[in-house]
DNA sequence: GATAGCGGATAGTGCCGCTATCTACTTAGG
DNA sequence: CCTAAGTAGATAGCGGCACTATCCGCTATC
């Protein structure tokens, strides 16, 4: 396969594909000639892979770079590889470093503590956590922590799913992958579910919402 | 207070201030000369909301700007200031429009049906989950639907959170608010605690992982 | 009355994900 | 064999976005 077929079916215009194997997102294709290359299956599923992280992923082609590299490398073990497609979620690392910064600690390491999580509160996430907390304490809704159990309950019962999911996989390497593509589309999943039980919720208590309705732009 | 006041309180540089102001985010202060206006803590507050969905929601300021717009219109009923704000989230309106498209959307539409939700898969969420759901099945992840349910069960229990925290809120402005720091912030925090409750699952599953290694950079 | 700060306006910057263009070469079709 | 389409690789440019820099004439304050 030559690039435009794989341009064509992926959907993925040339210039892009030559773009991402620059940025070393996609390895380059097999030189038949000094001009000539071809692309496997495997070309056609990493690219899939690509869009699918930048496009309902919303990552960095740079991230996604990182992560690919995680995936490819063979030496890597299996919780680097989570850490590197987790860590690039998260708040995008603004430091306020003010008083209700500490608080917002406090709380989450006994919300860790309180839960028997083995994780530490060095943890990135944690710290995107406290200072998710933090921004919200800023804004007044500091009472938002009184629903973070409901949260971790529910938090739990995903990262069940997808160890359920996970552990599924016979190959060492279909499992990095699925780790990665959970993490990041399973994102999407909830966020869209949570849209959609949202509204439903929100009819149910407050009477016959009408369930879509179009304004005249 | 001035700008320069306003500044210091919420660490925003007084260019970006104006720039907000010229974009709509921000309400002009009021003027007191022809060049001097008086900013007060509504407009302290407002700032403070604006970077934490800039910075932790990841939103465009377009569409902070609409949906701040949205908060500030006291005609427009509440179920619509949600929808405004739920719907920046998602995809990015990308289309693929294939053969896997139409199954996940028979996927979504059985599984709003099954769980008895009141809303129509023509919700712009029903609409991002089918993309997220055809996504991964181009990926070889179809299997990811046999998680669905609890992943919808999670959501379920996140949204019942969600409106019990909004349904304290005594005054009307601050539910409207509190819906969208609620969903916004709220998606934030909740993918932290996956995170967490990822790494910690795992560590009970595959043994004792270290909790957390830092690479030399 | 000097200095710092202000409101308002316009233009520019840096990053990011492409996209356009060019050259020299290869392949497929008639 | 010739031609038209496609290709690898390289460089430069573009459009969107969130600011940021600069300037002007004015004002508050010491």
């Amino acid at each position: 396969m030559r690039i435009g077929e794989l341009s064509r079916k992926t959907g993925v215009p040339v210039p892009t594909i030559k773009y991402y194997v620059r940025e070393g997102l996609l390895p380059p294709g097999e030189l038949t000639s000094p001009n000539q290359a071809a692309y496997g299956e495997a070309h056609e599923r990493r690219l899939q892979l690509i869009r699918a992280l930048l496009e309902v992923g919303g990552m960095k082609v740079a991230e996604i770079a990182d992560v690919l590299a995680a995936i490819d490398d063979p030496e890597r073990p299996v919780h680097k590889v989570l850490g590197t497609a987790a860590d690039r979620l998260g708040s995008g690392g603004i430091e306020h470093d003010d008083a209700g910064s500490a608080a917002a600690r406090a709380v989450v390491a006994d919300l860790i503590s309180r839960r028997g999580w083995r994780t530490h509160e060095s943890n990135p996430a944690a710290t995107d956590l406290s200072e998710v907390l933090a921004a919200l304490d800023r804004l007044g809704h500091g009472a938002f922590a009184e629903v973070l159990d409901d949260y971790a309950d529910a938090a739990e019962q995903v990262a069940r799913a997808d160890l359920r999911y996970v552990d599924q996989r016979v190959a060492v390497e279909d499992m990095v992958e699925a780790v990665v593509v959970g993490t990041v589309l399973g994102e999407a999943v909830f966020s869209a579910l949570r849209r959609l039980a949202h509204v439903s919720a929100s009819a149910k208590l407050y009477g016959t919402d009408v369930p879509q309705e179009q304004k005249p732009s």
